[in-house]
RNA sequence: GUGCCCGUAGCUCAGCUGGAUAGAGCGUUUGACUACGGAUCAAAAGGCCGCAGGUUCGAAUCCUGCCGGGCACGCCA
């Protein structure tokens, strides 16, 4: 919170100045365009109605008035601002003695008290393959999990596995009428993709297999041993792949606990609603009507009496409530699912279940590919598998061109090309669509994790070269290269927080591509190892702390820093 | 049809919850050190912020209506 210290002395000179509480004070502040122009501003607009004065003059005046403060350098007047600058070598001081010091924890706070967050992400088919569309929820779930655990809440991350309903019996009926079990062990995940899109395409003239594969889940839901034998290893087989590339991900979860976890706990469901006198007949089916809210009813129970989603996810909410009693829930699952969540919370929320409050929905945009949707069913699709090969095998050209001696190729490789792949979704807003692009998801070049990525590395060639020096005076840190950079590293724990309050690991990435560029900037301007003694001391500091921060922040969005690329 | 989301440079996108001259990357053009990694750096060109109203001292940002695109809308998840 390095900036903060300042903002909040600010803060305290201006409080006795102006008729405002300190806390508008504090909210009012803000980042002016340029550094030029100051490290924060307080704009006067504010005052002017009250003092009935030109916004410009009541600057002028508090700027007079504040007058001299050992933490800044100066108060200047920009029409109706008043800029604050901070005392650079305060600030560097500060600011890269505080990394060095907190090392991994720079840029952690105490924000979530401890408190628990649930975190519902990843959640793949495991009747459809794994594609980029489920990546999305997986790197977004998993970013915003180290998030919030860096601001210091409880972490439960949880992989709702699509594991259960009609799609399985419809996958056991396509298996029952062309499975074959010799391709089943040879090649499954092939396989089930061929019979799953088998079942949608030979649908659209049969109209009698839907009906065989709604009937095929009844059974499974009713415990038929053929039915379940089946499930079971149609799901072990998904379940091998999935662990496989999540392994090349590198990202864990504390808990599987797909659909079908939740079976036992579908009638107590059903039951409680029935109790709050919520459930009604409709059509055959059991339903909530959300009329009153505007939406259609929520379906708990089908015609010939099988569960539904709606079902499970109302169990999986009531579950989660109670095993962890969470201040925050967070489903980590795409836009196109907007009515369910809204539909879920509103049953909660009419059981008289408050803490449906605490759960939201973090949406994010559809992945579209070849003009369209990504559609299993219609066979466009891009395997998940195949991009991470493909982005790891660029990665390893590269080096075979620029790094031929490096140790750890292989894994090196690993780390940059899903480092593109992973950055290439979080560094924009997560709400907007993403056109599946070859090009883009191959370019390593500019605004990408590998850019930040060979920062890091550079640094840390540098300091191999470079034993530890003594004490360093970080107050020399002052010039047009080393100040900005120092600035930019202070903004870190407000980045965190911002990303952790919204749910966009866009503001990690983004302020991560800052830091960068303004390292480069001073890379390729200030020599470190060649400096002077002083200057060079404090350059190796300054260039720690660097690394320290990109590697601290490529941890949050789920990205490795390798020390050589 | 109804509801929600998106629309900013040729392309992909930022724009800090209403503030200062609208910023990056890619692509294009031109340049860069016998220092520490050229996956880099510097510079140029490129804009009625979809359109029209409204609120406000002040709008890319908030409200309304259009236009264009996307998503969703009872027995899938």
């Amino acid at each position: 919170m390095e900036m903060k210290v300042f903002q909040e002395r600010a803060v305290r000179l201006l409080a006795g100045l102006v008729p405002i509480e300190p806390e508008q004070i504090r909210a009012a502040l803000e980042t002016p365009p340029s550094l030029e122009m100051g490290n924060f501003a307080f704009p006067c607009f504010l005052l002017a109605k009250e003092l009935k004065w030109a916004p410009a003059k009541i600057a002028t005046d508090l700027a007079e008035k504040v007058g001299k403060d050992p933490f800044f350098e100066r108060v200047d007047v920009r029409g109706p601002y008043l800029n604050f600058f901070a005392h650079r070598g305060k600030l560097a001081e500060h600011t890269v003695g505080e990394i060095l010091s907190q090392g991994g924890d720079y840029g952690r706070s105490d924000q979530g008290g401890g408190q628990t967050v649930v975190l519902d992400y990843s959640a793949p088919n495991i009747a459809k393959p794994f594609g980029v569309g489920h990546l999305r929820s997986t790197i977004i779930g998993n970013s915003l999990y180290r998030i919030h655990a860096a601001l210091g809440y409880q972490c439960v991350g949880i992989n709702y596995i699509g594991d259960w309903g009609t799609q399985f019996g419809k996958l056991i009926a396509a298996f029952r009428r062309w499975g074959d079990e010799e391709k089943l062990a040879s090649d499954p995940i092939q396989h089930l993709y061929e019979l799953y899109v088998g079942f949608h395409q030979e649908a659209e003239t049969d109209p009698e297999l839907e009906e065989e594969g709604r009937a095929w889940f009844k059974k499974l839901e009713e415990g038929d041993p053929a039915a379940r034998e089946l499930w079971r290893r149609f799901r072990e087989i998904s379940l091998a792949e999935f662990r496989r590339v999540y392994a090349l991900l590198g990202m864990e979860f504390d808990y599987w606990h797909g659909e079908s976890f939740y079976n036992d706990l579908l009638e107590a469901a059903i039951a409680a609603v029935e109790q709050a006198g919520l459930l009604e007949r409709s059509q055959g089916a059991l339903v909530v009507s959300l009329e009153d809210e505007g939406m259609p009813p929520c379906l708990l129970r089908k015609q010939d009496g099988a569960t539904l989603y709606h079902t499970r996810d109302l169990a999986a909410a009531i579950y989660r409530h109670e095993t962890w009693h969470f201040a925050k829930a967070l489903y980590v699952v795409g836009v196109d699912q907007t009515l369910h969540f809204r539909q879920l919370f509103a049953v909660l929320k009419k059981m008289g279940l408050d803490w449906v409050e605490k759960c939201q929905h973090v949406p994010f945009g559809m992945i579209r590919y070849g003009g369209g949707k990504m559609s299993t069913r219609q066979g466009r699709l891009v395997f998940l598998a195949d991009v991470l090969e493909e982005a790891t095998h660029r990665a390893r050209q590269i080096i075979a061109a620029k790094n031929p001696d490096l140790e750890n190729r292989e894994e090196t490789a690993r780390q940059v090309g899903v480092g593109a792949l992973i950055f290439g979704d979080l560094s924009n807003d997560r709400i907007k669509d993403i056109d599946f692009d070859w090009d883009q998801v191959m370019d390593f070049s500019g605004e990408t994790a590998p850019y930040i990525q060979y920062a890091h590395a550079r640094i840390c060639s540098i300091l191999r070269k470079a034993p530890a020096e003594g004490e360093a005076d970080l107050a020399l840190l002052q010039d047009e290269y080393e100040y900005p950079l120092v600035a930019a590293l202070s903004r870190f724990p407000e980045a965190i927080e911002r990303a952790g309050d919204t749910c966009k690991p866009s503001f990690v990435a983004r302020y991560l591509i800052e830091v960068a560029k303004e390292f480069s900037r001073f890379y390729h301007q200030c020599p470190v190892l060649a400096a002077e003694p002083g200057a060079r001391a404090a350059r190796l500091a300054l260039v720690a702390a660097v690394r320290q921060v990109l590697a601290n922040g490529l941890y949050l969005l789920g990205i490795e820093a390798p020390q050589e690329m």
